[in-house]
DNA sequence: CATGAATGAGTTTTCATTCAT
DNA sequence: AATGAATGAAAACTCATTCAT
């Protein structure tokens, strides 16, 4: 038996249940908090009985972590390929902030769970030692590793690369939480792809080699 | 002026009492978060019972607006008046990140808080429509002002004000976050003047006027 | 203040408050055993809410503890007493007998819980440490140390007291348990006399000292 | 004679099924008790499937009492034979606590479980009437009767057969409880075998015959 | 005004039992 | 016959809020 045998269909099924509870734990916990989401109200988007959860996730906590990391993974694999497509560091930086921003808006209850997250994470001490902080220090390792290069190749002024992805992640994160924020009803495309020309505009004139020593280049 | 009269001692000890209760809260919801809090809590720290509390707010949600707010207030009025005592547009820009992060880092109770209100606030769409967006407006309105004044004279290129403000309160809040979410015991004073610096430098660059036109000054 | 000052308004009522819980404990417990007994149940018959209880014990199991304790602490002030009034040995035994019969056959709830108890012990490795085991070994004290006296005094031969008084509580229990266990309506007041008399006779002649170096006294 | 017809491998299967499934269910009731016993944990040690079980008993209370029913039935029968084999009252009485104070001790899960049936049945009055009382009563009918005799035939002094069977079977009981009860970790043999002799003695003089008419016998 | 005992709605979790495969 | 996924009733426990003192 080779340790990748072909799934049966219970495994199928399975899967597909679990996926299910982590699509409609996700909608619950976005849309009202770890706490105030109820197995109740999961169970039912998930078309199951609250019992049946307990059966693929022992407890609301860990079907809350499971659904948060299932979504960081996503995020974090998107992020990877849309960097890796990306040719110069501007690039890259628009790819980070633009990847991230679809994703989020495409998938608000997940950036709403996020953002909890993180509150909780910050209000209690008594979480587990930070699977959480793992995840978020993952999200920027491929932007810092870009960075590192164009500081390496001079295509960029010298800063300190983990310093500045945090910088682009934080900015990313702000205007998409202003997005889900502000924005009551229909996204406004077009100001969003001026939003992101903005920042990258802004980070971009910030990394650029001094211009005493090299004129900036148009892009 | 409303007829202020002369505040009588019941006046006083009302406005001891909420203030007692306000700091009490902060603490409580900041260590817990708005759902984990417990009113007997905040009463037990108040040192009044349980009780007492219903006398000057209605409800748990309203004492939690209530410290949320005056926290915010006071943000806003000193960074008001370190913006006011800046002399161009870096110096402002260093002092709203400066004061922005000693407050939060002497209150992190109220940081907590804060996180956690924006967290709940994207996470339900019931809350009151939005008494906490009207108060995030209002702590970018000098910086946004600052920078609308700079852009008018010159003094750095043409951008977005408002667009500008908030990528740099977004920067200064992932910068706090950070620091109260990765440093474990002891705050790095060093590091942290560091990081300030660095943010300023990134946005002070980001904002220059074109190098072709203008030489950068040397800070 | 002295350690014992006057009992407040408040001391009383809490006092009647916890001695209503337990009677009402006592009997659900003894009604259905721990794991069947509900809080519901036992708040009702006490005349409060559910909630209530739990502000004057922690626990399911803090409560059934108390009662379980309460009554014990009862049964073995009772059974002090009798033994002390008691002049001979013969006389101590069926003071002892009769004591605890009568005293379980008024709270049968109490005997309920109290079997119930030694089985979940017996059969739960996890207990604490064994309070039970305490009170059950102090239960036998009184006899044990009459029993020793008799002994010395050469009022009866030679036998270990402590395995003599365990006998006799032992006998006692399964005499009770079989009047609860067995007597469908009415008790039996007359056969109960009999059977205690039959148990005192044979644990007597049992302990008499040898027939050839001394008569048997008629009592 | 009943048509039996020669067992076919169904039957074969099903008899071994069921003997499993009141092994497991035995020592699961032992070390659980009913409530917390879980029919889940009985079809593992079982070695079959949770459904499997309701294939051969319609309800957890059924191989409950199926299980107890089991043994009490082995538990009689091995009593039956060690009676037969003994040569007057003496040894009777003896072969009474011994075998059943092996047999318990060799199978502690039902003891566990027949004490706790016991404190349930004392617990709960809606219990069937009472399948338990008969086989109670069926563990004493032997001991009784050799009792009765040796009245009869002035081997011991007149008691009452009945009440003297169940003095004995309440103290090899308490016997019982207080080895499996007590005894930490290893089991003492030599105190067990004294703590037989002991109650043989106690309850051999507690029987014999008026010393005055009849000098004792030394043992 | 202040208190804190009392309330009871609301939530997670367990598990005997069923039933489609 | 055997399975085990699914069900949903039931119960302990929490805590915001009330109100008699």
């Amino acid at each position: 038996m080779s340790p990748t045998r072909r799934p049966t269909k219970e495994d199928v099924l399975s899967a597909y249940r679990r996926s299910e509870l982590l699509t409609a734990a996700c909608h619950v916990f976005g849309e009202r908090g770890f706490e105030r989401a109820t197995m109740e109200r999961i169970a039912s988007l998930a078309g199951v009985a609250k019992g049946t959860i307990y059966l693929y996730y022992p407890s609301k906590q860990s079907i809350y972590d499971a659904a948060l990391s299932s979504a960081f993974s996503d995020l974090e694999e998107i992020t990877r390929v849309r960097l890796a497509e990306s040719k110069d560091l501007r690039e890259a930086i628009a790819a980070f902030i633009t990847a991230r921003t679809e994703y989020f808006l495409e998938r608000r209850d997940f950036f709403r769970m996020y953002i909890g997250a993180v509150a909780a994470h910050i209000t209690e001490r008594k979480g587990r030692p930070s699977e959480l902080r793992a995840m978020l220090a993952r999200q920027t390792h491929g932007l810092e590793h870009a960075i590192g290069r164009a500081v390496a190749d001079g295509e960029i002024r010298r800063v300190d690369p983990k310093a500045t992805a945090l910088a682009i992640f934080d900015l990313t994160r702000g205007l998409v939480a202003r997005k889900l924020f502000l924005t009551q009803g229909a996204f406004d495309v077009e100001g969003h792809g001026k939003d992101v020309v903005f920042l990258v505009d802004l980070i971009w004139n910030g990394l650029e080699r001094d211009a005493a020593s090299q004129p900036k280049r148009k892009r």
